[in-house]
RNA sequence: UGGGGCGUCGUCAAGCGGUAAGACACAGGAUUUUGGUUCCUGCAUUCGGAGGUUCGAAUCCUCCCGCCCCAGCCA
């Protein structure tokens, strides 16, 4: 039997391999083959607003709306508000944008459960009705003792067996607000005894008295997740509801719901893996932990992990897109590694982000034999495979910047940078040799002194010597003083665990996530830098325009992530 | 001990009875006015283990082992 593939040209799509296969794929595939719905594909991404939003979050977003688009289809995006105790307007808001600006736009109005709460009560009622559904006046204590545990059966409640009639009597008395919180609460009809917890007589609806952000106070009771969930998919047409793992329990109580009550549209539930990301945590609760306890500045500090504070470290969001894509999707539980995250955004940035020359650390050096009050201007490209982004004018004096680290009294092997004696070029300007070394009374580096040869300019030789390093720069006189955050991964453990607030977490944390540099040297092109630009800093990293502090003209930067540095492995192995 | 899932390279992951894709990481080398980029090269005789079926098994069957999830009026 021969294997039919198509012809490599018809998979790939610009620059991009095929679309991954993924288990996801190919029921979605089977289901087409099939004729079920219609060959339609709708999908949705249902977030709850009590929170911000993660990579974690991302991985869902571009599943959901990557498959309609791929299968021409629609993704929604609806808020799973039945909880007015935690969710707020501000959540709602900020993912709205956060989903935006991962590029994905959904398929018609943003959506929310709480549209459907009229719906949903009238089909509770329905299930009365039918017999599968009943007013339960256990406290929440004893619902628990009659549950049962993983070995052992429940009990059924006492009030199990309530006539339709009375159940439909305390169940309108419930909405009109008839009851205190917690008097009764409706629940669904199944089976006490069922291996699966979900399964004995799950609660359907509760009392409570709380503001919605959405519908205020016309609500005192509220539907659960289990049963909103299910309809909500089935009204808006859904086809494939897909979630994460500890869903897969819940499967079955999703089927019974639109299995007893009259709906036209039964999605299937599909779950996959969340992501787990190494030197990072994705949990709300562990987010909440850092920015309480005061770990980070905020939701969106460039170290945290979600979509906010990703952006406003630099990652470009087709970064995340493209990573989101490599990782895959299964039902394996797996622990992804923070390097291929930061491997997508150097692909991405390398590709889009101007070159430019910022020195972290100066060093002063004077070149000796360069005239007192001369001034060049050198020309350099922003980016040395696409000339389409054209270039800029780099001031050059007598007096210069060059990063600490590119010089050294003592050389080792190996070591291409700037030295007593030794020739270096400066990038796009001159080549230069160190003649003397200016101290201080510690004995510190405080300036060096050079020579240049006017013979390189623009960092060429006539008579064809090489220099081995090539060096940043900028011109004292003209540089932009800037401040630049140097951030690294928050967590020094692959998998931080425990209570991240307790005092010994604190040895989790990577005590270099962030170092604040005042003192930096930018050349003056980057006056003009807007906010959340993202640039490379030649020869150190990728940096971005921070959009909180900076203020026109002074920009403040931060570092999105280092350029790779095969010195530092080599110096390493030395040690 | 009940129910539901999952085990393929260091990390992800394809594979769906025809003889182990790809990516990251890692290690070499070439090119280079970024120790960047790019480009080559290497990297699972083996798919949690043991049996079995078959001409043929990561794929089918049996047993065993390991890991994850579930006892909210949270989602």
């Amino acid at each position: 039997m021969s294997k039919e593939h198509p012809p490599p040209s018809a998979l790939s799509v610009a620059g991009e391999g095929p679309a991954p296969g993924n288990f996801i794929r190919t029921r979605i595939d089977q289901d087409n083959l099939s004729g079920r719905y219609d060959g339609r594909v709708v999908t949705r991404f249902p977030p709850e607003p009590n929170g911000y939003l993660h990579i974690g979050h991302a991985k869902s977003i571009c599943l959901n709306f990557g498959l309609a688009t791929d299968y021409g289809g629609a993704c929604h995006l609806r808020f799973d508000d039945t909880n007015p105790l935690k969710e707020e307007v501000e959540y709602v808001e900020a993912i709205e944008a956060d989903v935006r600006w991962l590029g994905h736009a959904w398929s018609g109005p943003v959506r929310f459960a709480s549209d459907y709460f009229e719906q949903l009560f009238a089909y509770a009622v329905e299930l009365i009705r039918r017999g599968k559904a009943y007013v339960c006046s256990l406290s929440d204590l004893q619902i628990r003792e009659f549950r049962g545990t993983l070995t052992q059966p429940g009990q059924n409640s006492p009030y199990r067996d309530r006539s339709v009639q009375e159940n439909l009597d305390l169940f309108y008395r419930m909405r009109a607000g008839e009851f205190e919180d917690g008097a009764h609460v409706l629940r669904a009809k199944i089976d006490m005894a069922s291996g699966n917890l979900n399964l004995r007589d799950p609660v359907l609806y509760r009392i409570r008295r709380a503001d919605h952000h959405r519908t205020g106070d016309k609500w005192c009771i509220y539907p659960m997740y289990d049963y909103t969930h299910c309809l909500s998919d089935s009204i808006e047409g859904i086809t494939h509801s897909i979630c994460t793992l500890e869903f897969e329990d819940h499967r079955p109580l999703y089927d019974w719901v639109l299995d007893n009550l009259p709906v036209s549209c039964h999605p299937q539930q599909i779950e996959f893996a969340r992501l787990n990301l190494s030197y990072t945590v994705l949990s709300k609760r562990k987010l909440i932990q850092l920015v309480t306890a005061g770990i980070v500045d905020g939701w969106d500090d460039p170290r945290m992990p979600t979509i906010s504070g990703l952006r406003r470290r630099g990652y470009p969001p087709q970064a995340i897109r493209r990573f989101c894509e490599r990782i895959g999707v299964a039902k394996r539980d797996s622990m992804v590694d923070l390097a291929l995250l930061e491997h997508t955004v150097r692909e991405e940035l390398n590709v889009c982000a101007p070159r430019v020359m910022a020195v972290l650390r100066p060093l002063r050096v004077v070149i000796v034999n360069y005239p007192q009050d001369k001034n060049e201007e050198m020309e350099g490209a922003y980016h040395p495979e696409d000339a389409s982004m054209g270039s800029r004018r780099l001031p050059f004096s007598r007096v210069l910047y060059i990063e600490r680290d590119d010089f050294t009294t003592d050389p080792p092997k190996k070591y291409f940078r700037l030295a007593p004696g030794r020739e270096v070029r400066l990038r796009y300007a001159y080549y230069i040799t160190c003649v003397d070394v200016i101290t201080d009374d510690a004995g510190e580096v405080v300036e060096v002194h050079c020579t240049y040869d006017p013979e390189t300019r623009g960092g060429w030789s006539k008579d064809g010597r090489k220099v081995k390093g090539t060096l940043h720069w900028v011109s004292a006189a003209h540089a932009l003083a800037a401040e630049v955050r140097l951030y690294d991964r928050l967590f020094a453990v692959e998998t931080p665990t425990g209570d991240l607030a307790a005092p010994e977490s604190a040895q989790m944390i990577n005590p270099q996530s962030l170092e604040v540099l005042s003192g930096c040297k930018l050349e003056p092109a980057l006056a003009g830098a807007a906010p959340e630009g993202r640039y490379q800093f030649e020869r150190l990293g990728y940096f971005c325009v921070d959009l909180k502090d900076s203020t026109p003209g002074v920009p403040v930067f931060n570092r999105t992530v280092t350029l790779r540095d095969s010195w530092k492995k080599i110096a390493a192995r030395r040690d």
